[in-house]
DNA sequence: ATGAACGTAGCC
DNA sequence: GGCTACGTTCAT
């Protein structure tokens, strides 16, 4: 009840189509096999994805136009087929969507009600990294035990199911941000820094520098480190024009305001997720109270 | 493992 | 309705 704040909610229908988002020829399913699907989050709650948070320095910025991402718009005489954000505008604290709803009461976030600190905390939505499910800490059965608060990411942690699943087993995910450095399970890596005198470095770059690992674990980390040698990185210009997916819309390079496309947007709605992850410890399972 | 591609969630 | 860009999958 009371719960009309957004009027985004858009079309949930498709809660997995993403995940076969590339290729995969409409009408089949993946030779990943079918059989995964899953049975986490979909029950109840669509899947959430983050949202940028608009306030960080990150936010604040305009397109530098140079980036990787930047040269692939269409607003920039690119082909816009990668779409993703500018790597400078790559934000530091992506935050859950506001349409976000705690899976056991199906209420938003109601820290602002309060300013106990823990009692923000119970009535805040906490997302769980490994599981995805969103709940108010305060709506868990157990609540004592273990949840695991990530300071990288706002209301993210490892609910205590997660969490104790992980001590037995070790998976972990992450939410994906692998433009965002600082984040956890970013793929990015150190930027190559200064290219003649230019390093511009993305602010969600910088929190990871300089929380750089100094000193290592123990005996935590693993313990390769070959010397990679930079020529060997290099590609060959065959591979690049190898590109087998949807080869089309030659547009010229030229500067638009808007580009449109065609209306071949909706039209296809499959589902089926096919996961890699396992096994996940599906949390909506039991632990919380009750129906 | 890494990067390209793309459907569509989220927001205006 | 249009735009941005997240999260997943495909191709290397
Ligand atoms: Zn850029
Ligand atoms: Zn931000
Ligand atoms: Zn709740
Ligand atoms: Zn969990």
């Amino acid at each position: 009840m009371a719960m009309s704040a957004s009027p985004d909610e858009e079309d949930y229908d498709s809660e997995q189509d993403q995940n076969r988002a590339v290729g995969r020829p409409k009408g089949k399913l993946g030779p990943t096999s079918a059989v995964k699907l899953a049975a986490n989050r979909t029950t109840a709650g669509a899947r959430r994805r983050r949202t940028r948070c608009r306030k960080c320095e990150a936010c604040l910025r305009t397109e530098c136009g140079e980036c990787h991402f930047c040269k692939d718009m269409k607003k920039f005489g690119g082909p816009g087929r990668m779409k993703q954000s500018c790597i400078m505008r790559q934000c530091i604290a992506p935050v859950l969507p506001h349409t976000a709803v705690c899976l056991v009461c199906g209420e938003a976030g109601k820290e602002d009600t309060v300013e106990e600190e823990e009692g923000k905390f119970n009535l805040m939505l906490m997302e769980c990294s490994i599981c995805n499910e969103i709940i108010h800490p305060g709506c868990l059965k157990v609540r004592e035990s273990d949840g695991v608060v990530n300071d990288e990411l706002p209301n993210c942690w490892e609910c205590p199911k997660c969490n104790h699943a992980g001590k037995t087993g070790k998976q972990k995910r992450g939410p994906g941000f692998k433009y965002a450095s600082n984040l956890p399970g970013s793929l990015l890596k150190e930027q190559k820094v200064n290219r003649e005198n230019k390093e511009v470095i993305p602010e969600a770059a910088k929190r990871k520098v300089e929380c750089e690992e100094p000193p290592r674990k123990k005996s935590e980390e693993h313990p390769k480190k070959p010397p990679l040698d930079p020529l060997l990185r290099r590609k060959s210009e065959d591979v690049l024009l190898r590109r087998k997916r949807k080869f089309e819309k030659p547009q010229e390079p030229t500067m638009r305001k808007r580009l449109k496309l065609g209306k071949e947007e909706k039209l296809f709605r499959k589902k089926r997720r096919v996961m890699e992850g396992a096994g996940r410890p599906d949390c909506a399972g039991e632990a919380f109270g009750g129906t």
